[in-house]
RNA sequence: GGGCGGUUAGCUCAGUGGUAGAGCAUCUCGUUUACACCGAGAGGGCCGGCGGUUCGAACCCGUCACCGCCCA
């Protein structure tokens, strides 16, 4: 017998290792069942799981596990990427800890120690998806660091290289100066800031007491000013266009240039130009040959190399022993003593404070630093022609569509991508470099010895190149490097291109568009054929969850407090099509309340006798009570097939809910209980609920795996830990359901309508009295009363609270309650308990509603447009219902004179 | 500044041209042997504003307001 409270606790961890030990999660490459593929979007061996990921796994396994009930030869690749900057800094703050860096432990020992810490701690995550029941084929899990995967990135790079579609540049690069590595534009984030605008005269050559005063927010960029650009339209300095500028403290002469860079709103109108620092400085550099001396250095402090030998001193403007104590010093310490100087020197003419957008690494928090470096870039532009093809002719479609428009503007506008990163941990370029300089791309070192000897004509020494590849460089690959890339093996063949990546709309840019690049220059194919878009999970009052915000939910907490079911159902509730969730405890107590009522219904069925284990055919069911209920579970079948086929998880959850909780408990368990006692029906009953209870197990299986495996096994539908296999559901023959329907129907609105007004009238919950029937209208010869009342004389008594039902006869006894249906009339006999004034104003209340109602569609109806212009069958559809209106209007007006009548 | 999304019951959200919905919350009643993590019933809406298209608009079009996100 189950328990009486249910305790997910008890059996969740116990299926899941049975599910892994047997094998079910597995993949059968070599069944004949078509393929069905997700990639999981590998997450970061450094990461725990957060709510963000129980959001995203959870859809992602309750579509596998659908379509592996539906009998796909189901694919759900589980790893990890290697994390570059993410998995260094952690190992590196373990090396502070004990007092050591990178550096002095040198790269080999360094990366010894990251593979022991990813061996002893690293990947925690593979273990909380299987606390949230993810069915990923373990055996296969993959790490982008692996030799398979790592083969595959250095063929990637060589091949691309000779294509000329990776290539060596020197090119401004966002530097985060704490991590002293260039990163992408990805991985930068605009925060804004309080600072200043700082506005410096810069005196014009040989014009004395001249000055054009530029506007600035980073003063100590100066030092690599090579220009003043104003707009060419701008009159206020049109004269000065094609003069010189000296620049303060360095005395360079710089001249002034006529650029659209420059906005006349803006501070002066004229800006200076730093080429070497800014990136749209940079481009007005490029377009007017500018030089461009760096005056940072790597950890972003004055360095002074490139300009030492130009300083000159003019007095009372260029100082060349107060830039030179400025050399080494950091960029902040820097500004503040260049605004000293220039103050002294009485150049600066105000300061206003100023809020601007400040780029800081995402990951260092670090302000980041333009630099101009050499580094490694991939021609995205040329890669990203065929991914924005491929969605354009709908290879590959964004769910929801308008998904699509962020991915086009991103890779229609896509700059090249610096895949270089000045780290030890990742895959190292495999380009090496000859004493003069000359690169040699090759697989391993030993081919480019051969390719160096081949140019050189001798053996020389060669140096393999310091940096790393962007960790996104390697997950790009993940669809297919997972698979065997690039041997040409039979799993690739079988499960290339995937069916669906699921992921939230913040990663288009880094996965969806890189997978779909990189797949389709060295696949030829799309790396999957849908793209899921889901939104981010906030908290319950629509904050994002973040540390500092001190409102981050711990997706363990709450299954070790409700179970994993309940968290998943309460995601899959709440996951509309690409919005945003908010999630709080709250939602996912009420879907464990969701999932204990399905407890106790099957321990209700339990203790009545119903077994997994039975014969029951549906099509031999012949009470109408089974016929529908089999009926409406056909129709839930189909509604939770479609709305899983639309990636619409809350209306799968809401379908399943509904029909357990409307449909099977509140309504056929309890018309059950009467049958269940009698003999001749409790048969047919039981194997309709066995039946149903097996249906609704199998159809919540994908979003609560643990609970109905649980019942499932328990009722042994079949072998044990067999539900992840079991066939989705179809729909089942069922005997004239429409008639089935027809009567359920009735007696529901029977039931309801007496409750109804037992509550209005304030019938006590205890009071007993007979159900009369009258008036009854029914189509052709059928026999209503004796069909489709009489049947459920027992269960309308029960839960109507009435002690018998049969046709009234003669006129209506003295204080009646009265209620119009449309095809029969109800008297509820109350003398005594009726409290008249309080039905008089019911039923007053009720001819109101109905006489708002008909003159709404009279209004319709009378309109020459209407009848002359809708479809006949909205006309038809309107006739009908302001007929039935009618009678019931008529049969209120009828109970409100009788109860006067009777009352006086 | 450009783009996208949103605005429907107290809250969270469905609803894409034809009778305004669900869950939660609220109120009333109820512990009849699956379930109080429950049952029954009820109240609660100018569907953000204005204009247009249409026989008919929460839905389509235009416009404005406010909120959120992305990009510059």
């Amino acid at each position: 017998m189950l328990e009486k409270n249910y305790s997910p606790g008890e059996f969740e961890q116990r299926l899941y290792e049975g599910w892994e030990a047997a094998g079910a999660f597995a993949a059968r490459p070599n069944s004949p069942a078509k393929p069905f593929t997700i990639m999981i979007p590998p997450p970061n061996v450094t990461g725990s799981l957060h709510m963000g990921h129980a959001l995203t796994f959870t859809l992602q396994d309750v579509l596998i596990r659908w379509r592996r009930m539906q009998g796909y030869d189901a694919l759900w690749q589980p790893g990890t990427d290697h994390a570059g900057i993410a998995t260094q800094m952690v190992v590196e703050r373990l090396l502070a800890a004990e007092g050591l860096n990178r550096q002095t432990l040198g790269r080999e020992a360094f990366l010894a120690r990251v593979w022991r810490w990813k061996e002893e701690s690293g990947g925690s995550i593979t273990r909380q998806l299987r606390r949230l029941g993810a069915s990923l084929d373990w055996a296969r899990e993959r790490f982008t660091m692996d030799p398979g995967l790592s083969r595959a990135v250095r063929e990637v790079f060589v091949r691309l290289y000779r294509e000329g579609l990776i290539y060596r540049d020197r090119r401004l690069v966002n530097w985060d100066p704490e991590l002293q590595s260039a990163i992408s534009d990805l991985e930068v984030e605009n925060r804004e800031v309080k600072g200043h605008l700082w506005y410096i005269r810069y005196p014009i050559a040989d014009a004395p007491e001249r000055f054009i005063v530029v506007a600035t927010t980073r003063p100590e960029t100066m030092l690599g000013d090579v220009a003043i650009a104003v707009h060419p339209e701008d009159t206020r300095y049109a004269d000065l266009v094609g003069r010189t500028a000296i620049l303060p403290l360095v005395g360079r002469r710089i001249p002034i240039i006529a650029d659209p860079h420059s906005d006349p709103e803006k501070g002066t109108g004229a800006v200076k130009i730093t080429p070497a620092h800014d990136f749209n400085d940079f481009a007005v550099g490029v377009r007017h040959h500018l030089p461009m001396p760096s005056v940072l250095d790597r950890q972003a402090c004055i360095d002074i190399s490139e300009i030492s030998g130009e300083l000159v001193t003019i007095p009372g403007l260029a100082e060349p022993e107060t830039v030179r104590a400025l050399a080494g010093q950091d960029r902040f310490a820097a500004r503040r003593a260049i605004v000293d100087a220039l103050g002294r020197l009485g150049l600066l003419e105000k300061i206003e404070p100023h809020t601007h957008q400040v780029p800081h690494g995402d990951r260092s928090g670090a302000p980041i630093e333009p630099r101009l470096t050499t580094q490694w870039f991939c021609n995205a532009a040329e890669l990203a022609k065929a991914a924005i093809a491929a969605v354009e002719t709908g290879k590959t479609r964004f769910v929801p569509k308008q998904w699509e428009n962020t991915f086009f503007a991103w890779m229609r506008d896509i700059q090249p991508w610096c895949i270089s990163r000045q780290l030890w941990w990742g895959h190292r370029i495999p380009a090496w470099y000859g004493p003069d300089g000359q690169i040699f791309v090759a697989m391993e070192e030993a081919e480019a010895v051969a390719l160096a000897r081949a140019a050189y004509g001798k053996e020389v020494p060669l140096k393999q190149d310091e940096d790393v590849l962007d960790t996104w460089f390697s997950s790009a690959l993940w669809p297919f490097s997972t698979l065997g890339w690039p041997e040409q093996t039979p799993d690739l063949q079988r499960y290339y291109p995937t069916d669906v990546l699921v992921t939230g709309f913040d990663i288009i840019f880094f996965w969806v568009a890189r997978m779909m690049m990189m797949g389709l220059h060295f696949m030829g194919d799309v790396p999957f054929r849908t793209v899921c878009i889901h939104g981010l999970v906030r908290d319950e009052r629509g904050q994002k969850m973040s540390k500092s915000r001190g409102n981050v939910i711990d997706p363990l907490e709450l299954i070790e407090q409700y179970g994993a079911d309940a968290l998943r159902f309460a995601i899959a509730a709440a996951t509309g099509p690409g919005r945003d969730i908010k999630l709080g405890a709250a939602r996912v107590e009420g879907a464990r309340n969701f999932v204990t009522k399905l407890w106790n219904a099957a321990r209700f069925c339990e203790m009545h006798g119903v077994s997994g284990k039975t014969a029951f055919q549906p099509e031999t069911a012949r009470l109408p009570l089974c016929r529908w209920v089999l009926d409406a579970a056909n129709r839930a079948i189909e509604d939770a097939t479609a709305a899983l086929e639309a990636y619409r998880f809350d209306e799968y959850a809401q379908v399943c809910y509904k029909f357990t909780w409307n449909t099977f408990c509140d309504w056929f368990l309890e018309f059950a209980k009467p049958a269940l006692e009698d003999a001749a029906a409790a048969e047919e009953v039981r194997g309709t609920a066995s039946y149903v209870l097996g249906t609704l197990l199998r159809l919540l299986h994908p979003v609560i795996p643990f609970v109905s495996e649980h019942l499932w096994d328990h009722f042994g539908f079949d072998e044990p830990l067999s539900l992840i296999r079991a066939p989705w559901p179809s729909a089942c023959r069922v005997y004239q359901p429409d008639a089935a329907r027809r009567d359920l129907d009735l007696i529901v609105r029977i039931i309801s309508e007496v409750r109804s007004a037992r509550n209005a009238l304030h019938v006590p919950a205890k009071a007993r009295f007979p159900l009369l029937i009258r008036n009854i209208i029914a189509s052709g010869k059928r026999d209503l009363f004796a069909e489709s009342i009489l049947p459920f004389v027992e269960q309308i008594c029960r839960l109507a609270g009435v002690s018998e039902v049969r046709i009234a006869e003669g006129a209506p006894p003295e204080q009646a309650a009265q209620i119009a249906l449309a095809e029969l009339e109800i008297v509820l006999p109350l003398a005594g308990v009726i409290d008249t004034k309080a039905e008089a104003a019911r039923l007053a209340r009720e001819a109101e509603a109905l006489q708002r109602d008909i003159g709404k569609l009279d209004a319709k109806l009378t309109n020459a447009d209407f009848l002359a212009r809708a479809p006949a069958e909205v006309v038809e559809e309107t006739k009908r219902r302001r007929d039935e209106l009618d009678m019931e209007h008529a049969r209120v007006k009828f109970a409100i004179r009788s109860l006067h009548a009777t009352a006086d």
